[in-house]
DNA sequence: TGTACATCAGTGAACGCGCGTTCACTGATGTAC
DNA sequence: TGTACATCAGTGAACGCGCGTTCACTGATGTAC
């Protein structure tokens, strides 16, 4: 039974993965079945298979728009940071999605992902570009690679940490605290990653 | 059958434990279920339940035994760790037990773990103690709360961004180049953390 | 404007699977006298 | 030294479950003439 009162659904593609997410988020990546989707999208047990070949090409398209989401989070946290708050800011921002989604953001990082899914290397690819881009114009005088990836690594690290319960994640302000503390320890101190910033 | 040709299986409560293990680290964290465990230790589908309350238990047992092992693996690399080379040592042994232990890893942090498991509670105070005294003797200086938060934070995003295919990780060289450019990086540059190390 | 037909999207029954967990049970072990 | 008995560890059948995926199908849609 389709939602139109026709035979045809309409738009079950985007349906599915709307249904995808919301399981995903409401009970984790175990609820999110192939018939668990069909069911929440009112349609029978196969129809997703028109649309999605099977479960791993769904669960890649729903991290791939988690990674969309996320980007727009950082960028509107602070689209060009270049001082350490700046940074802070986006690192918060980071977290906070991991914590606000938790299942999807673990859906995006932890599953083992195939890499032959482009839809997701894009993605990954454009959060590295965006880091990189950051950093580079942040802090001229370092090595960019070594510099961004220790960025995102210290990022992702806390959004892991507090996802899994090894840091204090008891409400969003703690994490907030925690975040811009572990940032601001790390960049302050130095003079030539401070060198630029305007404090 | 036991494997001593008696009923009694000697010791199941082991015997599941590295069947589980064995499990996990072959095909991941779904291969690791009550049967295929029993299977293994050649023991009836119901006989672990006599040692292991449930699957969760089981688990969080496989898990607290990572947690043990990846802390003497870190002390192995350097037991009191001052300079940023010894820092980077240790990073370089977290990520190499990430990646020479993925399903493992993942099962120690990944998964959803109830803070009920005091097992697991322990080993993760362990290691979170364990890096702050670190921090604290290397870096008097600085707060040693946030900048232990902050390495820790580094070294489990590498790991994490490692495994999840982020970073190249294609041989454990160039893993462990990037770990230390990364952790150096961040450390060098800074006169209060590079105060008192020895270069 | 009407009709034939190709294409597309969804159906529903069925397959075989492995799982976690329960239950009443039985064989083995060890201890008290 | 021998025996009765309590305890413990493992058995095996059974429960009900939901899953991914296949298959031949049918109803709806749109296009060409």
């Amino acid at each position: 039974m389709a939602r139109n009162g026709t035979y045809h659904h309409g738009d079950l593609r985007a349906a599915c993965l709307r249904a995808a997410r919301e399981l995903l988020e409401e009970d984790g990546s175990a609820a999110l079945s192939m018939r668990a989707v069909a069911r929440r999208a009112g349609v029978s047990p196969t129809a997703p298979y028109r649309h999605y070949a099977d479960r791993e090409a769904l669960v890649s398209a729903v991290a791939a728009e988690g990674y969309r989401e996320l980007a727009v989070a950082l960028t509107a946290a602070d689209p060009a940071p270049s001082t350490p708050d700046g940074m802070a800011a986006v690192a918060v921002a980071y977290v906070r999605f991991a914590l606000e989604h938790p299942a999807l953001f673990r859906a995006m990082f932890a599953e083992p992902c195939d890499p032959a899914s482009e839809e997701r290397v894009a993605a990954t690819a454009a959060i590295s570009a965006y880091v990189r881009d950051i950093v580079r114009a942040a802090f001229p005088g370092v090595d960019p690679d070594a510099l961004s990836t220790a960025v995102w690594a210290l990022v992702h690290g806390l959004a892991f940490l507090h996802l899994d319960g090894k840091l204090d994640a008891s409400t969003p302000e703690v994490v907030a605290a925690q975040v811009t503390a572990a940032v601001r320890a790390l960049f302050t101190a130095s003079p030539v990653l401070g060198a630029t910033t305007s404090h």
